[in-house]
DNA sequence: ACACTTAGTTAGCTTTGCTAACAAAATATG
DNA sequence: CATATTTTGTTAGCAAAGCTAACTAAGTGT
């Protein structure tokens, strides 16, 4: 995709011009390529029976604690009956548990289990493996610049 | 994640296990942030009627040309089935046409219309102009590390 | 005490992925 | 030439995951 091929800006001034023609071209091979390396990167783990939205949410409670379902389901975009419905089928796979608040009745607080670690643990090295050969081969300086870049996009997506 | 602070020396004789693990902690990162960037850059476009899937295959088609179904599947990585229903709909949206081959009556060949195409860059530029602001507030140096991973990432991506 | 707000669930719809089974056309083989 | 195989796309039917609307239960506030 990207208009790979769009006409160059025409340089006849100054940097403001030319930088925003730069974000808007980088912005868009930066999104294309993000999206190819994620398709590369099949997410849904049938061995383990760990879909994408489902290991991106455990590994949310997993890294980040007990929290509420609400909580969880901010934390992953989606609507409160989304997350319910996730955390329902997550819980008979034995993942994680739902457990009550003391002090307020109404809260579901989700926690995973010993089970739901251990598989989230195995299913990320698995998604992960096939991406490190790869990096392994690059030339030092390329993969400098990808950790260098990772800090930056984090950042950026952090101010989306 | 992990390494508040992680400055990898780029050293050239570096040892194999200490390479290794400094992909593996790229890829990592490299991957959580890629999720993070595209969570955060809402794909689907509800005002002109485009979801994800059907905003990057009909990008497949106005950037790439007219192509037969089973290519268009290939690309965008999906099987037949469902890129043979992706397209019905679109053909309803009126973004795009089948067309027969001339030389093989099986092949369906997917061309996409003008309004596809004013749709496509519509919807492109919205999706873009919120990543593209934030990009334009980077330090140049920082610009400049995503527009060199860009192209590493796209390269990763492929032999993926 | 009664109205409002908040947290989560249930019900039901849509989209998008898949596999299995099929039809039609092209190609290979006897 | 006739038949078997392969290739291309479709149809049918299932499951996952997203949504909104409507509901229950529990806190809050006037």
């Amino acid at each position: 995709m990207s208009g790979a091929s769009d006409r160059e800006p025409t340089r006849a001034t100054e940097s403001p011009a030319r930088s925003n023609e730069s974000a808007a071209r980088v912005a868009d091979r930066l999104h294309s390529a993000a999206i190819q390396l994620l398709r590369g990167l099949r997410v849904t783990d049938r061995k383990s029976g760990l879909s994408g939205p489902r290991a991106s949410a455990l590994s949310v409670v997993v890294f980040g604690g007990p929290m509420t379902l609400g909580e969880l389901a901010a934390a992953e975009q989606v609507r409160p009956p989304t997350m319910s419905r996730l955390v329902t089928a997550m819980e008979e796979q034995g993942l994680l548990i739902r457990e009550g608040d003391s002090t307020d009745a109404r809260v579901v607080r989700v926690r995973a289990t010993a089970k739901g670690i251990r598989i989230l643990q195995a299913a990320r090295a698995r998604r992960l493996a096939s991406l490190q050969v790869v990096l392994e081969s690059l030339a030092p300086d390329d993969l400098q610049a990808l950790a260098t870049a990772s800090g930056v996009i984090e950042r950026v997506a952090r101010s989306l």
